[in-house]
DNA sequence: TTCATAAACTAACAATTGTTAGTTTTGAGC
DNA sequence: GCTCAAAACTAACAATTGTTAGTTTATGAA
């Protein structure tokens, strides 16, 4: 069965390249570093992909539909805004779980995407941020949010979601259900002790 | 006096090329690129730094020095953890209105240090968690925080200041004081309303 | 005006970049 | 063992990279 071993040869590539560019960044990466770390030449990868940004849209669009989908999923959802907070926690914490090192570009190499995958990213992002913004209102409207600066209130939470990929491995034997429950706790409940 | 004019000269290609990297990030900016922005040609740089790596271990060294030595102000006072969590609070949030170009290539752009910078960066860095996780912990055995996982509560809230530059800038009208005030009470205490 | 030097310039370099063209090797199904 | 396509290879390309050498221009002090 070719087809098959093809799009698994695309897949290591597609895998290979995001450790890379977790590690150096898009632009630090060359194709050869790609080929080398693949075991071939950087011209055999053409065989499988048409170029290195094509490499680099899969990467953070991949990722970046899984975000969109599970946000997509807790809008819908009848819960109220707590409930739909830490819905998007355990999100986050799964999709870092399952694709660590796509998180990587995800941050901080999405601006070298090119049109109109770009525009399309960004669209994305502004979405998710915007439903991300409407449920913390919706928790100060409700009563269940301090009324603080809303911004302030979703970028604190979406920071540490979103860097969550850099640190989350030093919780040694990683157990995604309690780290889960220690977010959920020190983002939405704080840290300082209640008297 | 020549000295002090070509001290700015290089003070003008280093506040530019902290742009140009937060923006790029250092591999995908060229010294034709930061030429290009000073309106002069690339080789007339070299009149004013030796090399592009020089450029970046200024921005990323000169940034790092200062949370340093704002965290050894902090380690070395009198008071309790909480105190200590709020002065880091305002340290980093003074770092980022005051440098927030620079604080684009020290969190993704070190890591194309050269040694022996590298080494020098990754010391500052891990004493500066280090610093950070002390701190924590005196909390917890205080009984001023709460009895979480010091990884978790540590990384959760230095994510956070750690991205603020990204976006601190979104609340219009950004009045610093009134900034440190809700970041201490989101990160410290939390955004759910306590009965 | 003269002079010194800071700071710009032009031109070039060797290395590396992403990518293409054309060729050879590999391996599964007959 | 033959066939054929997948997937590797070699060789090369034009563009871009950081940097150097050597030269010209601009400016402030004498």
């Amino acid at each position: 069965m070719k087809r098959v071993k093809t799009e698994n040869r695309k897949e290591e590539i597609i895998n290979i390249s995001s450790k890379l560019f977790k590690e150096k960044g898009y632009s630090a990466v060359s194709m050869r570093d790609i080929a080398q770390a693949m075991g071939i030449k950087a011209a055999s990868l053409y065989n499988h992909i048409t170029s290195k940004q094509e490499i680099l849209s899969i990467i953070i669009l991949d990722v970046a539909e899984k975000f969109t989908r599970g946000m997509d999923r807790i809008v819908e959802s009848e819960d109220n805004a707590i409930d739909k907070l830490e819905k998007i926690i355990e999100l986050h914490v799964n999709v870092t779980v399952n694709n660590a090192d796509a998180l990587g570009s995800l941050n901080n190499d999405w601006m070298h995407l090119v049109e109109p995958q770009l525009s399309y990213f960004l669209k994305l992002r502004s979405q998710y941020e915007e439903n991300f913004r409407q449920i913390v209102k919706l928790g100060v409207d409700e009563g269940h949010l301090e009324p603080l600066n809303v911004e302030v209130m979703l970028f604190s939470i979406l920071s540490t979601l979103r860097t969550l990929y850099l640190w989350y491995y030093k919780k040694e034997g990683v157990d995604t259900a309690e780290l889960v429950v220690q977010m959920k706790t020190v983002l939405l409940r704080g840290v300082v002790l209640k008297p």
